[in-house]
DNA sequence: GCTTTTCTAATGTCAGACTTTTAATTGTCT
DNA sequence: AGACAATTAAAAGTCTGACATTAGAAAAGC
């Protein structure tokens, strides 16, 4: 393995690269060990500091493990659910808070997403399942209830639903949307939002599930999806007027 | 800003953490500029190449990217579509690859995500996005196709699918589901799939979306997942019948 | 005023040393 | 012989200091 000198990408990016590829392809396979630091830095014919750069970036995507002490080394990592939602979640936040996206078309994205566990939440939920929803709803009552404690619960209740459809690989993809999305609707919703409305849509969808009705779960989803929709325009258009007064006002002087 | 010594991490992973929460919790913003690598190093207490792996880190995460020269220096990046695209991409082919994850479970996961998007599909899909994937069944009807060809013709004509939704962040979600999850599909079935009973399922998934009926998307594409699973089935009944028949023989010698 | 050259601050890379961790090995005692 | 303790070696983690390369800014020249 040796890399390309004409390349205008660093060193470090390179090997990075190439120990990927030989990951994804197949060549290297779980818990198979990497030359030490010292034999990869011979093989690619740079320093070692390069070469720990690249297992840095590796080791960043969970590609690797690294071990200390002897017998240790650098290790081809079996990516864990874990590790692949915390990513998950990551990336979802970044690409949401960084590119403005219009909330409408995220609120579209994130209840299409949790609507296509319904078939299965309604076949699969179990009580325990149910339990959890219920005791959020019962949380989400409490007249002390602060933002943050309202929205932390309203994730659990989300990730329950999730949850109660019992595929590993569903609940990964919708990761993004639950736990990413779902924060950032209420950070802009939470002004406006009416606490007691969405305890009965939620309350809709536990009694849907309950009854392992399908339909019902994605209507009600669909109901809560369109009233958190109108929350923001009411609030985008409060923001409108306010931005529109203090112009006028601006103008008069 | 300073790390904890007595953590048990490395200080690069400490580092990158800290300068992480400072992008995600909104300290940072796009386009800022980190301090130099010589200014970190000083600011964290420790040398320059730590400072370095823990920035490597963050650049394989796409957090920021990096540029040589004076006035140059790392700065906050703007993760776009693309990038978190691919990052998804890797990621779900990874978890689906080393965790030996039960077709029944991937394929269902991934139609279902699939067919969130029939609504939208339907109401939005133009006729360029049809045009797609008529060019595709056709491509697919080709008699010499190779196996490869199939595959991606496969993903190209499902990509259409997804982005007639016209919600990027739905295409963003489901890229996973996709690019990852298909190709992993028609490896385990390419030797028992019948290519004219697909391209059948195909046909009518363009039909209904040309006659933008949701309803008809969602039955064509569960029926698509239904065959695709039993394709599975007898792959893996076949596997287990050869398995059979050699332990019987070797119990006879 | 425009182009070319020089300057400079930054990342990228290297070599070599030292520290810390960890598991295997070896040695010792019961 | 078996259990426990000391030794050893291999590997990652870290540091220092240097040099190479790059690219924008400022200065010099026309």
């Amino acid at each position: 393995m040796k890399i390309d000198p004409t390349k205008n990408a660093d060193y470090s990016a390179q090997i990075a690269k190439a120990i990927r590829d030989a990951i994804i392809g197949g060549q290297l396979n779980v818990n198979d060990r990497l030359p030490s630091e010292a034999e990869l830095a011979e093989q690619f014919e740079v320093s070692r500091p390069t070469v720990r750069e690249a297992l840095k970036r590796l080791a960043a995507q969970s590609l690797i493990r690294t071990q200390r002490g002897a017998f240790g080394g650098a290790f081809i990592n079996q990516i864990s659910y874990e590790e692949a939602h915390s990513q998950q979640i990551t990336t979802s936040t970044l690409l949401l808070s960084m590119n403005d996206v219009s909330f409408d078309v995220a609120c579209e994205a994130r209840f299409a997403l949790e609507r296509s566990c319904a078939p299965f939440a309604a076949q699969r939920r179990t009580a325990d399942q149910l339990a959890t929803m219920r005791a959020e709803i019962h949380r989400q009552t409490q007249p002390g209830l602060s933002d943050e404690g309202w929205c932390a619960s309203d994730v659990t209740f989300h990730r329950a639903l999730v949850e109660s459809a019992h595929n590993v690989i569903l609940s990964y993809q919708l990761a993004g949307a639950v736990e990413a999305m779902q924060p950032l609707m209420n950070m802009i919703t939470f002004t406006a939002r009416n606490r007691e409305k969405i305890i009965s849509l939620h309350t809709d969808i536990a009694d849907a599930l309950e009854q392992r009705n399908q339909k019902q779960i994605e209507h009600a989803l669909l109901a809560l999806s369109d009233y958190t929709k109108n929350l923001a325009d009411n609030v985008f258009a409060a923001k409108q007027k306010i931005k529109a007064d203090s112009d006028s006002q601006k103008a008069q002087a």
